[in-house]
DNA sequence: CCGGCGGGCTAATACGTATTAGCATCGACG
DNA sequence: CGTCGATGCTAATACGTATTAGCCCGCCGG
């Protein structure tokens, strides 16, 4: 191992400007305060050492001394690899970068979390969160324990998409899936459907319980409505419970799922939407190949990036400013695959 | 601004287990050493303790009392992530992640680099290098006075593509062009072709260099063989050109301008590679529409990004175990835009 | 001439860890 | 009984910066 030059430190420059290293920091954070004073010509020697020497404070020492580290920790909880939640995670990402370019931050990834059970931890043996300022947690389900410990710990984080609490409240950057399913219905409702079902993944995310809780909220109020309710799983399955339950509508919660319903409705000769209207209720978070342009609605990924970045700068540095708890609304998007009930099967 | 609550440091550990911090420190960092020796119940007095508190070190005092900091920089010339070089820094990324992983990194992203005169800087007023035990650089062009500067410094660094040394050898992965575009002139000249025509982008960075080179070489040998240079620009101009060439094949740099080319023959009536064949010399940077098959190869990009970690790593700790400049392998891919020229037009 | 006061700077310390020289203890050995 | 070598630990210091108490000096008012 080559010994690595010493570099040039506060105390170096200070020589060179024949001044102590405090006036140096002095001069760096440009200090102007009542209580320190630096004559002009004493500050001007020092900046011009700064520059002949190209020299920039250790950031690290910065943080040991100080509080802060302009570094914001983006944690992704599922496996980061599978080019599948890859995607996912993109547009979030995105958003993250562009805000954290903004006001000046650098992003570090924690991506020397091991993965234990399956899944990536927090905290662990080693865990190097204070590098940085403060974590954006990004990741389909976040470990309720795990949320539960940063806020015992104090230590600020925003979670990206809505949580339940954990020993106080989460501060987060949703999508409003509620509020843009319960839209969806309504649109069905006046397109005269009258049999709803609800295709569900079977998970308890949060994310999975919003678009659950806005479909039957707004479907209840519909007292002429049904609704029915089924878990995703082999397309044909899926497929034959809804024809039995008489749906003229599915609500589908994933969208591959929704795409391998139409092939097999396509298959059986049914029309999509004449015979079965098929909503999704959120993007594709895989890459599935289809020239269908579903009804649904559009998540503001790239936004709540941003704003994920935004919430948790506020969170930092202790000014509640903002709302801690946001909820972004979600674009519907009309597409191909929402029609009217054939009234042959409405006979109610 | 809420008084952070003080975290645990080793101090408190030590009060807790009845030693110094020292001891703390050192029963942390498990040596074991013939100079030191900790008696085993002490160890494991301490374990507990930690445990028990959660401890976890101050990656930050850690860093700046040692060495090394286990981060990797990325410093990606253009925004890491917007959708533009979005395409193209994706795959390097992947790679870089996954290994980055593996020896237990964190990566961190200098989006706090300033934006000067249309590119980031690495060097700036407050630039953070030091954060990062060492620093991958991604971007087409890469400044030369930075690398000097890396050089210089003694900053540990390695670039992702090959780069002309600057005050020195620099550190990369790069892909092999000038290898794969040989092969593939080979490709063409086993084919038949007698005139072929390197269609460049006009840019002085090594990547163009190198495919040039390995065009020149390649086609130079078959002294039957007569090459031709062009431009890419628009479109209809360059076919013009390839055309009053008599060229049979173009080379085409970019891969948008391939796609641009062969439109452009489409629709002056001529057959692609009936009349003109068209080889591009590297995947797509950016999302081109076409559901043409190209005749070319491809970057290992992914594999760029983990062996560049791998390259970084030996850097860092001086050893120079692995080769600090390496060229990997294009795969060639044969796609439907070679085929044989026609004899008509062949009459040499 | 002395006290006070403000401007301009520095000495000292803290941040939390890693490292090293060296102290204390104890058993063995001469 | 003194010496020596091992063993087990601690005190002290370094890393590079930020911060604060306070020193020194010159000047003004009395």
């Amino acid at each position: 191992m080559a010994a690595p030059p010493r570099r040039v430190t506060q105390r170096d420059i200070a020589r060179l400007a024949g001044v102590s290293q405090a006036t140096v920091s002095l001069v760096l954070n440009n200090r102007t305060d009542a209580e320190v004073r630096i004559a002009p010509e004493t500050r001007d020697r020092v900046l011009r050492v700064i520059a002949e020497t190209g020299y920039a404070a250790d950031p690290v020492a910065r943080r040991l001394a100080s509080r802060f580290n302009r570094i914001i920790g983006v944690f992704t909880y599922e496996p980061a690899f599978p080019s599948g939640s890859r995607d996912f995670f993109h547009p979030f990402l995105l958003g993250i970068e562009e805000y954290a370019e903004r006001v000046g931050c650098d992003l570090l990834l924690f991506t020397s979390a091991p993965v234990v059970d399956g899944r990536r931890r927090v905290f662990h043996q080693d865990n190097r969160l204070r590098l940085a300022d403060g974590c954006i947690l990004l990741g389909r389900e976040i470990d309720g324990a795990e949320l539960h410990r940063l806020n015992r710990d104090g230590y600020p984080y925003v979670a990206v998409g809505r949580r339940d609490d954990a020993g106080g409240p989460v501060p987060y950057v949703g999508a409003d899936y509620a509020t843009a399913v319960a839209r969806l219905v309504e649109l069905a409702l006046r397109r005269g459907h009258r049999r709803l079902t609800y295709v569900g993944m079977g998970m308890t995310a949060e994310s999975s319980e919003d678009r659950r809780r806005g479909f039957f909220a707004a479907a209840m109020i519909a007292e002429s409505a049904r609704q029915g309710s089924a878990t995703a799983g082999e397309a044909d399955t899926c497929l034959d419970h809804l024809l039995t339950d008489g749906a003229t509508v599915a609500f589908v919660e994933d969208f591959a799922t929704a795409v391998a319903l139409e092939s097999a409705a396509r298959r059986r000769g049914l029309a999509v939407p004449g015979d079965l209207s098929i909503v999704t209720l959120g993007d594709p978070t895989s890459p599935v190949p289809t020239d269908i342009a579903f009804t649904g609605f559009r998540i503001p990924r790239e936004e709540m990036g941003r704003q994920s970045v935004e919430v948790l700068t506020g969170v930092i540095d202790g000014s509640a400013a903002g709302l801690q708890q946001r909820l972004l609304p979600c674009e519907l998007v009309e597409g191909d695959t929402l029609g009217t009930p054939d009234p042959a099967v409405d006979r109610r």
